[in-house]
RNA sequence: GGCGAUGUGGGCAAGUGGGUUAAGCCACCGCUCCUUCAAAGCGGUCAUCGCGGGUUCGAAUCCCGCCAUCGCCA
């Protein structure tokens, strides 16, 4: 039966055969970035659709640069996201491995030691002449001559030797980008290993990336005219390199590139988590940026990210974030959480909006029955989490705000009369529901020859401080009727 | 400077082996509903598809040139 190619389990053997590894390699040099989260997410649906393995590697070769400040706050925004790992490296641990990989090019001829002495500042002057290539005469130094200077102590850096008496193009096919090519001609001797023996950048990824195997390489597009200088380390180790994608970058309104220092915190993902975002509102959000499923939805729960991403979907422009000064919140991705804070399972959202309150200091009243009704009936027009505890906050807590133009309700001809006495008639009527509730309300109005609303509006304000809410039955059995009675007698 | 890429309304973004009134979402405005505010539904504003040529009966889609922007040169 052909129908039988079509059913899961057979892709699923298919699969085994080709195990994706992909890994999120990021450097400890701050807080995570909101690209570098995209990056991670999108490595992490590619993953879990090809049902693969998800490396987290930690690239902190950099010692001057790197904190443990900065790796708690990374962690602590991957942990945020929720979305976990399968493997855990930290690169710091596997030293030894970069440096044999680099020795073993430099063994084998394809590398070569490096003693011209660093100038601080040549690099930029050198950019206006034209490329650096190569040092010609290191380059020509003998295998003899190089041993000796190096056992006498002269500092040096191990360099790649790119081909250059006969170029040829190093090539390969980006699954967003398409074919890439670059002429080695173009490509400069690049660094393997410092002065000071520590491994640059290229080496460490590319050392890390062959030792753990990783098939698949997902990151931004800034570094795509770096992988021709991986490939060429690849090819130099005798491994074929892994499948490259690159993702198009994030960039601010103004069109640069989003940086700690010009932008500020709106480049962390923290400012999200802070802003009351729930973290799937926050990944589906970014998924949109640089990535559409095709089909016109915009509201994917994480089943239907991680079954509808492909790569296939992935365009080529780089994508602005919008945020202003006053908001640091792309307003999309505000409509995003809120679709999701509305609809997602009551039960899942509970324990997010438990931790909003309890950050709040606020230990909400009722049994987890009456807690639930409440959340229920309050989210439909929240955004955030944050609302829970401060819009809500007549929800869950005795003290709470009045909203000043919640006054004006309150100040209609008459209006907190005629709530002192719906109070005593709710006292005297041991029967609360939506329905009762409406009948002794619309009962007094009637009876008074005031309209309805000025009551149901009044009473929507003495009960929570705020114009705006649900319909107001529902916001009396919220508060429920011990403290309805209070509130409406206290007026 | 060299090399690599990108350019569809304010933002996101479909559509690129030619033919559509150039989707959809966010934002904005209005209407409906109504118990306030949302939501929802409906409607509207906003695009000579970076610019200029060319091929063609016909180009966002193909060709050439230019411009702009971004990235890398550990």
């Amino acid at each position: 039966m052909v129908g039988l190619l079509t059913l899961n389990p057979f892709f699923q053997f298919v699969h085994l055969n080709f195990m994706v590894r992909a890994r999120f390699a990021p450097s400890p040099t701050g807080y995570l970035h909101i690209g570098s989260a995209r990056t991670f997410i999108f490595n992490w649906l590619y993953v879990r659709h090809q049902q693969g393995t998800m490396v987290l590697r930690i690239d902190d070769t950099d010692v001057e640069r790197n904190t443990q400040a900065s790796l708690d706050s990374i962690m602590d925004g991957l942990n945020w996201l929720g979305l976990g790992w399968d493997e855990f490296y930290r690169q710091s641990e596997r030293l030894d491995l970069h440096r044999r990989l680099a020795y073993r090019l430099l063994d084998s001829g394809l590398a070569y030691r490096d003693f011209t002495p660093a100038v601080a500042g040549d690099a930029e002057e050198r950019l206006h002449e034209g490329p650096w290539l190569c040092n010609p005469e290191m380059r020509a130094l003998s295998k003899a001559e190089s041993e000796r200077r190096a056992d006498e102590g002269e500092p040096f850096v191990v360099r790649f030797r790119v081909p250059r008496e006969n170029p040829r193009e190093v090539a390969f096919q980006d699954a967003v980008y398409g074919p890439q090519s670059k002429s080695t001609a173009d490509i400069e001797d690049f660094a393997l290993l410092r002065s000071n023996g520590m491994p640059t950048y290229h080496m460490a990824s590319c050392a890390d990336d062959i030792d753990l195997q990783i098939t698949h390489v997902i990151r931004g597009q800034d570094h795509l005219t770096n992988t021709f200088k991986h490939i060429l380390i690849f090819e130099g180790a005798g491994i074929s390199p892994p499948q490259f994608t690159h993702l198009p970058l994030l960039i601010a309104p103004d069109g640069a590139k989003l940086s700690k220092r010009k932008h500020g915190p709106v480049v962390s993902v923290t400012t999200y988590r802070d802003a009351g975002f729930l973290p799937i509102g926050y990944i589906n959000f970014l998924c949109l940026l640089g990535w559409s499923p095709k089909d016109n939805r915009e509201q994917m729960s994480l089943r239907d990210l991680i079954t509808a991403f492909s790569f296939d979907g992935v365009n080529r422009s780089n994508a602005v974030v919008n945020f202003s000064e006053e908001d640091p919140v792309d307003p999309k991705a505000l409509w995003l959480n809120s679709q999701h804070l509305r609809t997602m399972p009551v039960a899942e959202l509970l324990p997010y909006v438990k931790q909003t309150l309890a950050a709040a200091g606020i230990a909400p009243y009722g049994d987890e029955a009456h807690f639930t009704f409440t959340v229920d009936t309050i989210r439909s027009r929240f955004s955030t989490l944050l609302e829970f505890s401060n819009r809500g906050l007549a929800y869950f807590s005795d003290k709470f705000p009045i909203d000043p133009a919640s006054l004006e309700k309150l100040n209609a001809p008459g209006a907190r009369e005629l709530l002192r006495e719906l109070g005593n008639r709710l006292a005297a009527n041991p029967e609360f529901t939506e329905g009762s509730v409406e009948a002794e309300l619309r009962g007094l109005a009637a009876e008074r020859g005031v309209k309805a609303g000025i009551l149901i509006n009044a009473s929507r304000a003495a009960l929570t401080g705020q114009p705006v809410g649900p319909s107001a039955f529902a916001v009396f059995l919220c508060i429920g009727r011990e403290r309805c009675i209070e509130r409406l007698k206290g007026v």
